[in-house]
DNA sequence: TAAATATGGACCCATGATGTCCATGATAAA
DNA sequence: TTTATCATGGACATCATGGGTCCATATTTA
């Protein structure tokens, strides 16, 4: 279980445009040297952070990408979320199973009306829950927080000196 | 990006361990129809399980499995891990790139000794501090949780009656 | 108009998840 | 000791997905 190398390709670029002197947008070509990925793949992924409002595109000559919104309004969940899609981390496969039958069993209320119970996997409860967790964190980093920090310690690095 | 079946099936196993009389090691074939999962499927991730130390295995008429330790010693985070790896959610595929070169330039001091640098990727940073944030929660909630949440809920069903 | 650029469809290949089948080995009951 | 029961592990089979290429098309600027 491991994010796609799609997500690596996609964050690294919207940090390289973030970077790049504003007003000028960034051509695949380079996008795609900087990166050392193939223009084809990069394309792809470029036309989803597009299609998701993320990047804004322009055809033509001197066309290329550039960030839709301000890099501090661009998250890390957003990013992870257009490229690996918006499903849950786990779903319980069989909600109604003989196992969550029991798991209800000794409080039951049998057939008191027909009503299909609503119970919910227990386990899929504590997965949600350590999958709000995880995005909480990746929705509090940006794409300028981590522009931020290359450059404290840029400065860091030269204070040493 | 999901988890497994594997690790959905590994739970609710563990869980069915859990809940029966203590003593008395289930055979496959119970656990199978329990989970609604062929017997020669689930003998494998059993099989890892036990590799693992998270259950012990007895063959031979009347064996099967139990637990190895008590359940509130059995963490998702364990589980997750014997059937998913313990790969990392994300690995920058390039950090020695043209992308990160330009992250450190700034404050960059050339070849103070030909040092590799080991600058480290911030992105993967960022994603390893989400993974820390998603273990610890993982960590925090076990097999016995997820009996003692539903033995809870069933007196609450039975106190509203 | 011509060159540069993004877009999207069709296709390919390797890998891994999911699952089956079978031979083997260990154990307890008869 | 024999036999039925049970776990183990290897060899396959199948299918979906990730990762990637190639090409035809549309759009824009010089």
């Amino acid at each position: 279980m491991q994010y796609s190398k799609s997500t690596d390709y996609a964050l690294h670029a919207l940090l390289h445009l973030g970077q790049s002197d504003r007003h000028n947008n960034v051509g695949i070509k380079e996008l795609s040297v900087t990166l050392g990925v193939s223009e084809s793949y990069l394309s792809k992924i470029m036309s989803k952070l597009r299609q998701d409002g993320i990047v804004r595109a322009v055809p033509g000559v001197n066309g290329g990408y550039e960030l839709a919104r301000p890099a501090e309004e661009i998250t890390f969940l957003d990013v992870i979320q257009v490229i690996e899609g918006r499903q849950h981390l786990f779903e319980c496969s069989n909600s109604n199973s003989q196992q969550h039958q029991l798991l209800a069993e000794a409080g039951d209320v049998p057939q008191e009306h027909e009503r299909p119970k609503k119970i919910g996997c227990l386990v899929e409860k504590v997965m949600d829950g350590a999958e709000q967790h995880l995005h909480q964190y990746l929705r509090e980093h940006t794409i300028q927080w981590v522009m931020d920090e290359a450059f404290k310690r840029c400065n860091h690095e030269v204070n040493k000196k």
